[in-house]
DNA sequence: GCCCTTCTCGATACAGCGTATCGACACGAT
DNA sequence: ATCGTGTCGATACGCTGTATCGAGAAGGGC
């Protein structure tokens, strides 16, 4: 009887792909951290099971390059300006952009951006420092400066430390520390200390290393 | 008979201690990479078992914190000298101890250095920046700009990358993805590029935001 | 249609992880 | 000696990444 024969069973499995997987991977570490992103995690949120994403990836390290190279790929270029606007844009827009996946200053610390968006982002780096005209040398050492400030400053923004907005425990854990007058010049800038935002820490250091690199230029000392 | 009565047991436990701990961490870091570090591997190069641990930290984070801490407390003070002198030392001597961990530059992605050799390390770098005389505001973006410089340029570093001294395969990829077109600045870059060691790098850039710190002292522009 | 080959899929397994739990033992106090 | 407390380590649990293998699907040849 029609009603006890099995129906045709639906089509077994899900559609995949690697901007799926990916896809699925930021979503999940955008929801709860990168720590939660597990092969299982991720193929349960498509509606397949982890050995299937080997198809599409090698390793979990695969996947940790994809989603990295997704954010790269998020950074939008910069509007045509100066040298120094479009350093600025670029800085702003990563930070936006961290700010919305902040798991992604845990992957700077594990693997470099060589994806094609982030070569993509490399080269978009390069391009506003080469318009300074100076020698292919001092160019990499001024984009070095850029890039590894942009990075070290969005892990100081966005990890928990005591000097970013932290909850009351830190907050006591430093003017303890700092009583015990080991750190005196610390204990000054607590003082004095004003909350700064961080879009106005972040800019106010990138001017500091944008004034270095104008300072390279033949004849700018 | 004497020689079937077992012996009066050993001491059964080993001395342990968080500066232990801490040390097997270390060691375990250094010889194998920070994924090595399980609280399994390290208590067994204790010649104890996992739980033990438990005694002198709450978690395998709290261990990441100390071994962070650890190496803080291995970079030196700067011996006396000017503002500049003494932060390019502070950064040649984070670079040192960097590349003896270099697993400290990951740890740099997922924590900041708050314990007490960690808010040394700050103590001189405000320090240093300090005899500037700039207001507190500026200094505290004074010494994001360098510290962060310093830790982002660091995971340029020691990090694999195609900037890196890769290894053939790496470079053949840079190769490629450079002929597609999409990156021609950086096409210049590499064919212009004499392989810059990087101490040479490193000093370079730094230079470039200490000339940034130093523009921002009034009546330097 | 049937059979064979190849590919895809997913269940199962394994070794390892961090950490909770609990029983055994040691030690100190009475 | 007995009792209470603390320490230790074995065991267990839920989770991880990934190897493995059997079942089923799909395609091709006859």
């Amino acid at each position: 009887m029609i009603w006890e024969r099995p129906e045709p069973g639906e089509r077994r499995s899900v559609r995949l792909s690697r901007q799926a997987v990916t896809a699925a991977a930021v979503a999940l570490a955008d929801a709860e951290g990168l720590e939660a992103v597990s092969l299982r995690r991720v193929a349960a949120a498509l509606g397949t099971g982890p050995m299937r994403l080997y198809g599409y990836l090698d390793s979990k390290d695969d996947l940790l390059d994809l989603m990295m190279d997704a954010v790269c790929g998020e950074i939008p270029p910069p509007p045509p300006g100066d040298w120094r606007e479009e350093l600025r844009a670029i800085a702003r827009d990563t930070q936006r952009t961290a700010r919305r996946h902040p798991w992604y200053v845990t992957l700077l610390g594990t693997r470099q951006p060589y994806g094609p968006n982030g070569l993509a982002y490399s080269e978009r780096l390069f391009a506003a420092v080469a318009r300074l005209g100076l020698p292919a040398r001092l160019t990499v050492h001024a984009v070095d400066a850029v890039r590894a400030y942009i990075a070290g400053f969005l892990q100081l923004e966005l990890l928990p430390g005591p000097e970013a907005e932290p909850g009351e425990e830190k907050l006591a854990y430093l003017a303890r520390s700092v009583a015990t007058g080991r750190y005196p010049t610390l204990a000054w800038i607590i003082a004095e200390f004003e909350a700064v935002g961080p879009d106005e820490a972040f800019a106010e250091g990138l001017e500091r290393v944008l004034d270095g690199i104008a300072a390279a230029r033949p004849g700018a000392s």
